[in-house]
DNA sequence: CGCGACTTTGATCGCCGTCAACAATCGTGG
DNA sequence: CCACGATTGTTGACGGCGATCAAAGTCGCG
């Protein structure tokens, strides 16, 4: 919120969209004021701090520029359901409702940096349809979460999870068989729709079976083939991404 | 996609989106071409057509007049996944993706009637925002249904699919207690993640309890206390509703 | 050090998927 | 109109996956 001093060229200060081609602020027309706090600004946020809770006024997106976030619900009685989580460079808190309010509360996992991108401004300068389509990420996501949840068993969910975790990371720079969960064989499990046993027991059986080393929350995947073919199908993202589309926007 | 007389009231001849608060298009400001075929057209389609295939290019979004459509998804081992049902008044077809696709199939279950109406246009005369919003209901539909396939038990998942229906026969000046379904046991347990079998046996369980009465695809709700009871809790989609946003909305 | 949160491991059991057979209904053509 | 096969729905038997209960082990933090 502070320095805007050494802004020479704020852009190239912030990597967390390299994976998607680019800054997605740039891509919609507001890349300019990155790091000046006009239209999108950074924020630190702890472990436990809520970016937003369900029902509160939906106004701003955000953007994981490090660290990491779940999103969740909390039903009647009491149980949360986790509706994703949130890597460096993922967008979230596009999911909002008729009357402008977060569907869903979002926590971060993690120390985290976040930018925050207000919707108006992003509607009025460009890209109304850009915001419906990042919008869609999200509801990609979901569907396989659907998919998971309706034709896999454990194994395979938790194998999903792990491959996409992998890819996440390794697109954004980091390695892809050696990271550190930021979430809690808990979350895992109200993701996943599982006991903590089942996920516990799964990630032991996987390493007894040679497919991965883990220690807490450290994982390391040895045998990446096996674990894809425990996964099965994926919807891949790429299937629907253009790569004419992609650079047209960023063109704009 | 004929005739144009006798459009004295175009929009009035439409009632699917009563339960709405009204006509869709007229809270988007298109509402004046309803009837005409300038902006939304009719289109009547038989059981078994495809409204669109994933992968097509998406131009428009849907709305049913009468009838019922599902939407679907096919994974690499061609299992089905079916993502939602819609009846009269429900708005589909807005999942698309960063390329402009349709990332669902949707299908025709029924003799149907359905308002066309192209995003392009939807999105120049108003109400980019909008869009954002009435895509949101999908969402939360969405989430309803990770709640379900994470939470519930076969006899709640059928409990609340079949309370899910029978308020939107409701809201749509329908019989909220006896009704007829669209869709196969198939499709049912491709929603819920269930095996046919599943779904013909809590059915029966549910009549021998006498919640139900049912016959082939003839239900007949008993009693809609214990179906309650054994559905849980929803995400509901009042909750989120602003009667006065809608209001606003309907004034622009 | 000691408390609490998180993780692991074991034992048991019930829900639901699978396989199989049968019944009811629909559609199509003779 | 009926006959036929195809599709859809029902019912039964069985077994396995994963939830649940219980308890012990491990880590972080005041």
């Amino acid at each position: 919120m502070q320095q805007s001093n050494q802004v020479s060229n704020p852009i190239s200060k912030c990597r967390a969209c390299d994976s998607r081609g680019g800054c997605v602020g740039e891509s919609l027309g507001i890349g300019h004021f990155f790091g000046q706090d006009q239209i999108s600004t950074r924020h630190i946020n702890r472990k436990g701090d809520h970016v937003y809770h369900e029902g509160d006024q939906s106004d701003a997106f955000f953007i994981v520029r490090s660290g990491s976030v779940k999103s969740y619900l909390v039903t009647e009685d009491g149980e949360e359901q986790v509706l994703g989580f949130f890597l460096p460079g993922d967008v979230f808190g596009l999911d909002t409702c008729e009357s402008g309010r977060h569907v869903s509360s979002a926590v971060i996992l993690e120390t985290s940096s976040l930018c925050r991108i207000p919707v108006e401004q992003a509607v009025s300068q460009t890209a109304s349809l850009d915001l419906l389509k990042l919008a869609s990420e999200q509801v990609i996501h979901t569907h396989n979460l659907v998919l998971m949840l309706a034709k896999k068993d454990a194994d395979g969910r938790i194998a999903s999870l792990l491959l996409s975790l992998a890819g996440r990371f390794q697109r954004r720079g980091y390695s892809a068989t050696d990271f550190s969960l930021s979430m809690s064989r808990q979350d895992i499990g109200c993701y996943l729709g599982l006991a903590v046993e089942t996920v516990s027991r799964t990630l032991t059986r996987f390493q007894d079976s040679g497919i991965l080393q883990v220690n807490r929350r450290q994982v390391s995947i040895v045998d990446r083939d096996k674990l894809e073919q425990i996964a099965g199908s994926q919807i891949q993202m790429e299937n629907y991404a253009d790569p004419a589309v992609v650079s047209a926007v960023a063109l704009a």
